[in-house]
DNA sequence: CAGCATCCATGACGATACTG
DNA sequence: CAGTATCGTCATGGATGCTG
């Protein structure tokens, strides 16, 4: 089951609450999946689909392009043949591991204490 | 515009999947601007609608709910006329902040630099 | 004040098939 | 291999109105 974080779609400009902006780097379906993939190093687009098995291409390209976009995972093209493009984080993308990890413990404490 | 982390509907048994069970904590919309709006103490029922003035009644008691029901946050029911009830962060919960606090930082930095 | 009950609309996601 | 193209669906949230 993916794991997005929807915008609100609320009557007030976007800019009026960066909270939201901000975390909705991590907000689509799969997209922590794949940052958490990408933590140890670089991986190819097919080792992603190995890591996530549910998520289908098409979303798994979108979140690919969305995290580019906003200067979280850089994208590298080999030009071989047959065509292989790698993935990894930037420096800010490496940035959001540790506060994963955190939410990820404090959601492992209290599982353990309920 | 409410941020909203969509759980994956995959046809694997959510237990598979920790990473996505504990952000998935977060997940619903609003739910990290309510967390963010308790970090500084507690706050009544209409307080936190008055500081995320787009979020529904409805949406918001949801929210609360889950959060109780995790173990986030503590319901505090004053038996007054009128009722009156607060809202505050367990410890547990309030670990979660710096966390929020790290992804938002990331986000800054990244606009910053796009 | 602090909710709950309804109804409805939206759009993100899932599945599948195809291509340079 | 690494995507793109289509299409359908359903969960999730918005709006409104009512109550102890």
């Amino acid at each position: 089951m993916p794991l997005k974080i929807r915008k609100n779609k609320s009557p007030q400009p976007p800019e009026a609450c960066p909270l939201t902006e901000c975390m909705s780097i991590i907000g689509g379906a799969w997209t922590v999946n794949v940052i958490w993939s990408l933590r140890a190093g670089p991986r190819r687009f097919s080792e992603l689909r190995l890591d996530i098995p549910p998520v289908s291409p098409k979303v798994l390209t979108t979140r690919l392009r969305e995290l580019e976009a906003r200067g979280v995972v850089r994208r590298d093209v080999k030009p071989t043949s047959p065509p292989s493009v790698e993935y990894e984080l930037t420096e800010l993308g490496a940035e959001l591991v540790p506060a994963i990890e955190a939410i990820v413990d404090v959601g492992h404490k209290l599982k353990q204490q309920a």
